[in-house]
DNA sequence: GCCATTTGTTACTATTAAAGTCTCAGTTGT
DNA sequence: ACAACTGAGACTTTAATAGTAACAAATGGC
């Protein structure tokens, strides 16, 4: 994503990005699949077909990435068969699941903060 | 450890824990050397060994518990080769460390407001 | 129109982290 | 002495993540 709001020509192709963090074209076709449909890059297929942001870097957050990319949960809690005559095996999900919203909650905010233009002015002022 | 500060007798074997919350026995003793190591629950050796908190509950928040098993990030960020003609490979990571390190505060922080307390008395109310 | 190049998508494989299983030494109540 | 725990380590299993590969569809350049 940074990459595609800050280099000399801002449209790139997936190889090219894939070789700026090291990972596979196919990773970022991928990922650049979810951003999409999330609205956050354009792309281009045929020859010549590239990805660009769909909108300034100010207007991305990275929770709206967070949610597009579909990452896990800062927490998750495993299910298990309830062991009945105990009521903390029976209810302990639930008590954590609602306490675990509230973090979550807290974490999901603070992703709301960051801009991608936030990003973008850190790399840029090395 | 909502198992420990909740039950009838209120220490307990790893089998019986492990049982309660369907693991294993070997994982819950694993969980819990952590734990004692951390100082929130204490451990006796020997036939009848046992495991019981080591504070009271309204002393132990649920950070407390996170930093003690050391659980992963809420994010990471994974390390690669920098691709040293473009400024975005080489600096996106400390960026983001930047960036995330915010995030993590703000996870850490709302988990610092959850005791074991609250999450037992969540339960104890159904 | 034809070809080269790139995205979009899927199937399959490799890698890694997390938890399960097993085993045994050390401790301690009975 | 014995039984029943914890503590700890080796090894195995499982599930999530990313890599690899293959191919259809799109499109610019010739």
């Amino acid at each position: 994503m940074a990459g595609l709001g800050c280099c000399h020509q801002n449209a790139k192709t997936s190889t090219e990005l894939a070789q700026s963090v090291n990972t596979s074209a196919s990773f970022i076709r991928r990922t650049m699949a979810k951003l999409s449909k999330a609205g956050l890059v354009e792309t281009a297929t045929g020859k010549a077909g590239t990805c660009w942001l769909a909108q300034k870097p100010k207007q991305i957050s990275l929770l709206d990435i967070y949610h597009a990319v579909s990452a896990p949960k800062a927490f998750s809690i495993h299910s298990y068969p309830e062991n009945k005559p105990c009521e903390v095996s029976c209810h302990i999900k639930g008590a954590l699941d609602k306490a675990l919203d509230k973090t979550q909650r807290a974490f999901e905010a603070s992703l709301a903060k960051i801009s991608l233009e936030d990003i973008i002015a850190d790399i840029k002022q090395h």
